[in-house]
DNA sequence: GAAAACAATATGCATTTTCATACACTTTCG
DNA sequence: CGAAAGTGTATGAAAATGCATATTGTTTTC
């Protein structure tokens, strides 16, 4: 028990601003329940952006590069890089398209399928879990407000 | 109108995995919410990061490095480095704990009070609009439902 | 059917970010 | 007390990031 100690706040409860404001509640909330499972990630040896990629890839195998961008949320080219370095270890593979020779189409090969199939397992897995600890606590209308408020913003 | 496309996909309504996944969610809804705000910042002169740490400071004004980290979300040698910066352009200042020499406390400066108020004042501008744009989305359920999800996981 | 406008991706470069760790100080404990 | 363990902040260096723009290809317009 320290004894010199009168820290400013060591709860967040005498806040005013931040505490109710719902941008930081969602960047707060997305922060500290993708934690939990980013320890999962690196532990398969990818960075967020990757995993993040990757699951976009599951969903949407062949996307082009500024699809994939919009979808795993991270600027283009950025994800130009991501790629380039995904595909250096093997687990995509970029494709042009004959007909419109600027798109660049992004295919998850087998290792990296394999690898998708995993995580996205495992995610969904660690997501039943949050959603059991979050029961009573209002979770069930998460995902209906939160996909709302994508469609209204999309 | 295109010829040539059949995109593998345009809208988002095919995926499987993440369009319903929550972390997904969480993070795509901070992301599309949030940039609606960044133009702000930016006009202000001010980064995301840093606009962070002055809602913070307008909270929790005299907190710690490490304490305003946790706050911000920011890991804390990079939230040294911006509250550095933010010394530098006069928005704050740093004062040592003397009971606690290790400690560093960051205060708002009057510059960076005046500007903390006027971004908070737009903040909540925003944010009752875009709370308006949600009506009749469930937007009632979200705030608690963040609120409580950072309670069980903080 | 050119020229201009537009679109998709890549890249150069300055800056930021991360990671590990140093450094200074404090608390704990034998 | 004094060594060891623990905390809070800063910093060096490698890597990632963002921004503006180049490059290449496509659509539109007249």
């Amino acid at each position: 028990m320290p004894s010199i100690d009168q820290p400013v706040d060591n709860t967040d409860d005498k806040s005013d601003f931040v505490s109710d404001y719902l941008l930081y509640l969602l960047a707060a909330a997305s922060d500290a329940a993708s934690n939990q499972f980013h320890d999962t990630i690196r532990k398969a040896g990818l960075r967020v952006p990757e995993w993040r990629v990757l699951a976009c890839l599951y969903d949407h195998d062949g996307a082009m590069i500024t699809e994939l961008a919009r979808l795993a949320l991270v600027e283009q080219s950025r994800l130009t890089r991501i790629i380039l370095q995904m595909e250096n270890r093997g687990l995509v593979y970029r494709k042009g398209n004959p007909q419109d020779k600027r798109r660049v189409h992004v295919y998850l090969s087998n290792t990296g399928r394999d690898l998708a199939n995993d995580l996205v397992a495992q995610a969904q897995i660690h997501e039943a879990t949050l959603l059991e600890t979050l029961q009573n606590s209002g979770a069930e209308h998460l995902k209906p407000a939160l996909q709302a408020l994508l469609q209204k913003l999309g």
